[in-house]
DNA sequence: AGCACGCCGACT
DNA sequence: GTCGGCGTGCTC
């Protein structure tokens, strides 16, 4: 028997299966999506079987055996193995990377040099022997000094020492302790044999008396008999109980925010869509459904008994959700419906979180999993329905190899299982809206809010007008009053600011400077907590300057407005408010959201100040006045997007005032109130803005009329950038069809980061049956050649930003 | 990607 | 003379 490996390589020319000869004792049990450890050249490295056959054309004698068979059930079933060549064919990646990116990071290999001492008499160096202190095989790595390295080479070369690899798995299953009590009749009588003055024995013997024959964790013995360790020890010595030690799951914590368990009652809308996704989900049919709903219209409804009917079919269920740890309250509302079912996958867990949730769903103990957007390759073999909640969240797309989009491989694996995608958005992504119109996909709509709420009340502040008056803040006056009034009644802010830190950039009156970082093409960012200014590309960080390092004029001083800003800004012109700020710089800690959250919820706060985190999700019944401090931050990016993604936020950030009995208020302001992305947020209606954005992409030549493929060229020499640049714009144009239309080179947007110059090449087309061959030979050309000097070369099919 | 093999300069 | 620099080529 012969096995197809994919080795755990990233190279180029390994990217194809490799045969091994699989040994006799392992024959039975093999399968297919099984890791195997396999010597491959010199070393060993872990590789996953993809095929077992017969026959092979490859010389008995250069076949090498498996060494280990590392899973006797396979972590990869037969269809997500076909969704990974999917997966690397159509993002242009390796197959070993696409397998990887389906599994939790703990299971990746781990690869460790270890050095063995084989003649420990033949070492007389004192430091050598310090550093073994009597051991005989220590990792490598632990060598840290010069001379000792030499001096280990050289015992190598006698054969005193030995270098080994070791392939281990960062894999840990928790166990813990349990004590399994005996019967009270053996405690009774162990009891007689304890000499009085063992109080503590005693004592424990007579608690576990109370519980005999039950088994519990051993740390909870512990700590409800009142005894120590050591007596515990003890008494099991002495037979009153044994002890095994069992495989566990972590704790991840369930969130704290709950909601009613029982089913809502569904509007005619909601049924409705309901009805055609239930439709296809008992017949078996592979059908995408765009749910198309207004903010609080209830979605999540909708899923849930969608998901709850493919449950009551046996069949599992995969809901993603753009980013599971800034959405407590919809991971809680899964968790509140289906209990113990749900595995939660998300970045805010540990690697062993994730590996225990993982296992939960491997097992096929939950049915469904609620998570991110690697959540996608859940290894369940039996899927009923596949959920993208927000399908327009450019989080869904992988930014880096391989680059996935949640939503291809959703459609992928629902092939595969015969079974409903529904994308669901309150602002479709242009692309799934235009499939929905074309009839690709099944257009359902929710027009009117569940519990019949009115939709806020939008207002468009034109920041110009009061620039003009003299209002230098970053509150309008409407926006100021608005909130006045709110804090006196009690209720609710939620201020919405495109941009973290303190200021945008720092600039010099007198000369014009704007401080920039030395690595990257782009202005630095201040920040207060320690006075410095950061890039946040690169991650520089330098002192904030005194004066200005062009002209060493004092007029130095901030520009723009951060949430740091905004914070202090609210403390001058509201004092006696409270304000929780949300951005990266305060969640970075874990669970940091959740208390924020929680905070917030409770009422220990009016004023919710944040970025992008805090557009989504939020469903607090006393907010009822929405800030969008400066719309414009988005709206004028160098990207085909920037319209749309400014919509979706208005949207996003309005639907979070007045969801419940409480009326809801908005105010945007923006320096430019005409533009159509920010005017038609107002009234929250999405065609015409679809119609009027469709017909940009059209002029422009942009998706979803033309599909686009992005190539990145990155060099620390900019006449080596552009020249590559320039070698690869060629090969692409004289390769493609002629319809197709290559853009560039030219430079990016930021067109120095971490002291490489970049420059990149689009590529439009409509049909280019070429392009993923094209595409495969410009990639050979930069692997076997281009690499070598230095030159870093990305591709990007179908990439979320071209900016 | 690693790792071995192999062919030329500066040191004990 | 040897140590070690990294160019070249291979991995079932």
């Amino acid at each position: 028997m012969i096995a197809e490996v994919i080795v755990d390589v990233s190279a180029y020319p390994i990217d194809r299966p490799f045969d091994y000869v699989v040994p006799e004792e392992m024959r039975s049990v093999i399968e297919c999506g099984a890791r195997v450890k396999v010597p491959f050249g010199p070393r060993k490295v872990v590789g996953y079987v993809t095929r077992l056959k017969q026959e092979t054309d490859l010389a008995n004698s250069k076949m090498k055996a498996i060494d280990e068979l590392l899973d006797l059930e396979p972590v990869l079933s037969t269809e997500l193995l076909a969704i990974a060549k999917i997966v690397a064919r159509e993002t242009l990646s390796y197959e070993i990377d696409a397998l990887q990116v389906m599994l939790p990071a703990a299971m990746r290999a781990k690869y460790e040099k270890f050095i063995t001492i084989v003649e420990p008499d033949a070492i007389i160096d004192e430091d050598l022997r310090n550093l073994m202190q009597g051991r005989t095989r220590i990792p490598l790595k632990q060598v840290t000094s010069s001379s000792l390295l030499k001096m280990i080479k050289n015992y190598v070369a006698q054969g005193i020492i030995t270098v080994d690899n070791s392939v281990s798995q960062q894999t840990k299953v928790k166990k813990v302790r349990m004590i399994h009590i005996e019967d009270s009749s053996t405690l009774a009588s162990l009891l007689d044999t304890i000499p009085s003055n063992a109080k503590k024995q005693i004592q424990l013997i007579q608690w576990m008396k109370d519980h005999a024959g039950k088994s519990m964790e051993a740390s909870k013995v512990i700590e409800a008999s009142g005894v120590q360790q050591a007596v515990l020890k003890t008494v099991i010595e002495k037979g009153a109980a044994t002890e095994s030690h069992e495989e566990t799951y972590r704790d991840p914590g369930v969130s704290q925010l709950q909601e009613a368990q029982i089913p809502y009652e569904l509007t005619e809308e909601q049924q409705l869509a309901l009805d055609k996704v239930n439709a296809a989900s008992t017949t078996n049919k592979a059908e995408t459904f765009l749910l198309h709903g207004i903010t609080g219209s209830g979605k999540t409804e909708v899923y849930l008994q969608a998901i709850s009917h493919v449950l009551k079919q046996g069949k599992e269920a995969i809901v993603l959700v753009p980013e599971i740890s800034l959405t407590p309250q919809m991971t809680a509302r899964f968790q509140a419906r289906f209990g113990g079912l749900v595995a939660v996958m998300h970045s805010g867990l540990s690697a062993g979180e994730k590996y225990d949730e993982w296992r939960k769903i491997h097992r096929k103990e939950v049915k469904v999993v609620v998570g991110a957007r690697s959540a996608i390759f859940a290894p369940f073999e039996n899927v009923g329905i596949i959920i993208l909640d927000e399908e327009h969240e450019s989080t869904y797309k992988q930014e880096d190899t391989p680059r996935y989009h949640a939503r291809d491989v959703a459609i992928w694996r629902s092939e595969s299982f015969h079974c409903p995608v529904v994308l669901g958005s309150a602002t479709p992504s242009l692309e799934s809206y235009a499939r929905a119109s074309k009839g690709v996909y099944t257009l359902l709509q929710l027009s009117k809010r569940a519990k019949n709420q009115q939709l806020p009340a939008v207002s468009v502040v034109d920041m110009r007008e009061e620039l003009k008056e003299g209002n230098r803040s970053m509150f309008s006056r409407q926006l100021a009053d608005a909130m006045h009034i709110r804090l006196e009644k009690n209720e609710q802010i939620v201020l919405f600011l495109n941009k973290r830190g303190f200021s945008s950039f720092v600039l010099c009156r007198d000369c014009g400077t704007v401080v920039e970082c030395p690595n990257c093409d782009i202005s630095l960012t201040y920040h207060r907590a320690n006075e410095s200014l950061k890039c946040h590309y690169c991650g520089h960080e330098e002192k904030v300057p005194l004066v200005c390092p062009q002209c060493e004029s004092e007029h130095i001083r901030f520009f723009g407005t951060g949430t740091q800003k905004a914070e202090e800004e609210i403390a001058k012109l509201f004092p006696t408010a409270r304000v929780l700020r949300m951005d990266v710089d305060t969640t970075r800690q874990k669970g940091a959201h959740e208390r924020i959250l929680r905070q917030f919820s409770e009422g220990k706060a009016d004023i919710l100040l944040g970025t992008q985190m805090i557009a989504k999700g939020l469903d607090f019944p006393n907010i009822t006045l929405v800030g969008v401090l400066a719309a414009d931050t988005t709206l004028h990016l160098a990207d085909f997007r920037a319209a749309e993604k400014t919509f979706q936020l208005m949207t996003q950030v309005s639907g979070r005032a007045g969801r419940h009995e409480l009326a809801g208020e908005v105010f945007i302001q923006t320096y430019s109130p005409e533009h159509y992305a920010i005017e038609l947020s107002k009234s929250q209606h999405y065609e015409p803005f679809y119609q009027l954005e469709m017909t940009a992409r059209k002029q422009y030549g942009y998706p979803p009329f033309f599909y686009i493929t992005l190539i990145q060229f990155s060099h620390e020499d900019l006449m080596k950038v552009v020249a590559f640049a320039d070698k690869g714009t060629t090969f692409l144009k004289g390769s493609l069809s002629p319809e197709t239309i290559v853009i560039g080179p030219a430079a990016a947007a930021i067109s120095r980061v971490n002291n490489r110059y970049r420059y990149q090449c689009l590529i439009k087309y409509k049909k280019e049956p070429k392009l993923i061959d094209t595409l495969q030979q410009l990639i050979k050309m930069y692997r076997t050649d281009w690499i070598k000097e230095g030159l870093l070369m990305s591709v990007d099919v179908d990439p979320s930003t071209i900016y």
